[in-house]
DNA sequence: AATATCACTTGCTAATTGCAAGCGATAATC
DNA sequence: GATTATCGCTTGCAATTAGCAAGTGATATT
């Protein structure tokens, strides 16, 4: 496909509440995942999200990359070692999901038997701190590629 | 209608993951826009969700109820005045949901053109007051329904 | 030159969504 | 007390979306 024009383009919101917005972007059941990939593991290709996910088929994973390009909240950018590849990274817009992540997280672990508690003893211990340490973490690879 | 059994009932996991968890009973186009107007507009049956919505249809919005009453999101009561009506309330658990949604809003508001500004700057002004605010007001809900 | 890897795309099927209409129970009206 | 209205759904069906398997073209490796 990849239609370079028509295709309704997906930009047209059904309200103007700001929530609805964030479902609008976000309220499927992959592109959090993805997104949550990318700030805490530090995923940046295809193949890394293909593999270690919950199991999102090609196609949908493909749609979802340019639907988050779309909205501003990743960016693709080829890799200078290897041609093949591409390596998406989080734009701020995407960094700034991060109290949407905490939040979701700590909701689900405070109602529901979940793993990872490494993850969740982190946020519960303090937050902000929490925050502060993955911004600061995004902010260096920024400045690494000279942003 | 309210299934005893069968219909795979939707409770296993891909995952662990606590975000994982989250987005599979959330990650959808119109849960958490039900969860919001139950928690900042008051709504409580089917009709108000039916007129007052970015346009669920009403399978889908009866699929939602069902699904949130599933997952102790909300709860359902019949109404004491009018025998036809239901009440949907938010249980404690729904109601952990206003800092995912805060945060939801405050992103969406931070870097889209959105609406509700007013509600927008008071979650702005003072986070923590607003959280305290809403959850004061259905602490009272409860304590009028005698729970 | 042959083979492998990477990031997709394509084709097809199954599941989900959305619209319109209908339905049973209760409530209000005549 | 029979009729009409309202409420909260359910059903049928078309359209959209998700998911699986296989294939493709560009680069990289051997």
């Amino acid at each position: 496909m990849t239609k370079k024009s028509g295709k309704k383009s997906g930009l047209e919101r059904r309200s103007g509440c700001p929530l609805n917005a964030s479902v609008e972007m976000l309220g499927d059941r992959w592109s959090l995942l993805i997104i949550r990939d990318m700030m805490l593991r530090g995923f940046r290709s295809y193949k890394e999200f293909m593999e270690c996910y919950e199991g999102i088929a090609t196609n949908i994973l493909a749609d979802r990359l340019r639907k988050l390009i779309e909205y501003g909240i990743i960016a693709a950018e080829p890799d200078p070692q290897d041609g093949r590849k591409v390596n998406y990274v989080l734009t701020r817009k995407g960094m700034d999901l991060a109290p949407v992540l905490t939040e979701m997280v700590l909701w689900a672990a405070g109602h529901e038997e979940t793993g990872n508690q490494q993850l969740v003893q982190l946020m519960r211990a303090d937050k902000t701190k929490f925050l502060a340490d993955i911004r600061a973490r995004w902010e260096r690879t920024q400045a690494a590629a000279g942003k």
